[in-house]
RNA sequence: GAGAGCGUAGCUCAGCUGGCAGAGCAGUGGACUGUGGAUCCACGGGUCGCGGGUUCGACUCCCGUCGCUCUCCCCA
């Protein structure tokens, strides 16, 4: 054991771990660029202020789980938890709503919660987050869905995703009201916590998991019920897009989410082998308003890199590896021959280990190398290299080139 | 924040009801100084997570602590 480790739930990604991440890093990249959404580089902290008015206060993100701190000035920080609120107050910031009509960004990078780590979840986690500001369209809500279908597609994930709507400023308070009404007849049923959530934040007894809990809330009124106009057109024509994209979804009227300002669409898509969500998202129309900004509508969607990264077998597919093994006293020869090949975009191991070729081929394999390039003192005589495959066996004398 | 299990070589692990710390793989060297992907031989390697306690004696039992894994809560 090392004098020094690193914290509980801070770990350092490598070797098949990393590229596994890599690979669903890439791969979601390459989707969000299909897509035409343009990158931005996040800072990793924030004031305080800026997640606990975007997430909200009652939340448990800002209640127990975020690193927050003071600077030497005394000030509030905080570890970003997630990536939306930092997003908000950027394209505030930066004033993007004066530029385009609407704006489509991405940002990847390290999140941080304050939490008991177990499979798939870390205290710092990477995300991966898309935004699209300044449209109320329920196309929009569809491209996003259809983003995270392809990309769960893509990596054969058993998922299947969950939408429903939360409704709006107009339509929410009267069905929360209603539920609190409700919950109030059944709560002999419920948890202690859900008790408590009954008056203060109803929707949350709605996915909570205790079994008394999920019974007791069967009969509840659903908020689909409760839509007024515009969410209910905004949801139906949501479910037709996606069917028109043959994307398979599943209505959970129980599906609320964890942060407090999400408003009409809200989705998951959860795994099912290990029950825990791997993208989720939804719309935020009154977010950027609520942070100082013109009144925009928004919609986004966030990945757990490690936890999709649970679901891949395969990890990136690497360019073949030439061996470079100069035996004898040939090492000027062996920097030449490497350079040459590099400078044809062959990716080049030259051999450090000083020791014959027999031990020099067996390194060679244990690294995998599909080709071995020997250098000896013949090859030098001649201005050649020999190529060896490893796999076959074979070899063949190639010419350096006279430029060289 | 609450609960359970586990920390022994670089890795995977064995080590009985307390009595000299082990194996496989990896590494290093080597009859082979131009031919590997299970040839052979030899060698190195340990604060048994850390601290305390019980004991003639602790890897083993007890307490604490740190870490890992998992569950609950919650979430990506």
């Amino acid at each position: 054991m090392s004098e020094f480790q690193s914290l509980r739930g801070f770990h350092d990604l490598l070797g098949e771990e990393f590229k596994r991440f890599k690979y669903v890093s890439e791969l979601v990249r390459g989707k969000l660029k299909l897509y035409n959404f343009e990158e931005i580089v996040l800072p990793v902290v924030e004031y305080l202020e800026v997640f606990r008015r975007s997430i909200g206060e009652a939340t448990d993100i800002v209640q127990k789980e975020m690193f927050a701190f003071q600077d030497r000035k005394g000030r509030w920080l905080a570890l970003r938890p997630e990536g939306t609120a930092g997003a908000v107050r950027a394209y505030i910031q930066n004033r993007l709503y004066a530029l385009k009509p609407y704006t489509k960004l991405f940002y990847e990078g390290p999140m941080f919660r304050y939490e008991r780590p177990q499979a798939g979840r870390y205290r710092q986690f990477h995300q991966i987050g898309a935004e699209v500001f300044g449209s109320i369209d329920p196309l929009v809500d569809a491209e996003i869905i259809q983003i995270v279908y392809e990309i769960l597609s893509e990596l054969n994930a058993k998922v299947i995703i969950e939408i429903n709507s939360i409704g709006c400023k107009v339509c929410r308070p009267p069905y929360k009201e209603a539920l609190s009404t409700y919950l109030r007849t059944v709560a002999g049923h419920l948890c202690e916590v859900c008790i408590d959530r009954s008056d203060r934040n109803p929707l949350r007894v709605l996915d909570c998991k205790v079994p008394t809990c999920k019974e007791a809330v069967k009969e509840a009124p659903k908020m689909v019920d409760f839509l007024c106009n515009e969410c209910r057109e905004h949801y139906s024509k949501l479910k037709e897009y996606l069917t028109l994209l043959s994307i398979p979804y599943r209505e959970n009227p129980h599906l609320v989410r964890g942060l407090d300002y999400y408003t009409k669409t809200v989705f998951e898509a959860v795994s099912e082998e290990l029950d825990v969500a791997l993208i989720a998202g939804g719309r935020y129309d009154y977010l950027v308003e609520e942070m100082g900004g013109p009144p925009t509508p928004a919609v986004g969607f966030a990945v757990g890199v490690e936890r999709l990264s649970l679901l891949v077998r395969e990890g990136l597919t690497e360019d073949p590896l030439y061996m470079l093994i100069p035996f004898g006293d040939v090492m000027d020869y062996a920097l030449l021959v490497a350079k040459a090949l590099r400078s044809e975009g062959k990716r080049v191991e030259l051999s450090y280990k000083r020791a014959g070729l027999k031990k020099q081929l067996e390194l060679a394999n244990r690294l995998g190398a599909k080709y071995a390039v020997l250098v000896g003192e013949e090859e030098r005589a001649g201005n050649f290299y020999t190529l060896k495959d490893m796999e076959t066996g074979h070899q063949l004398k190639i010419e350096l080139s006279p430029a060289m």
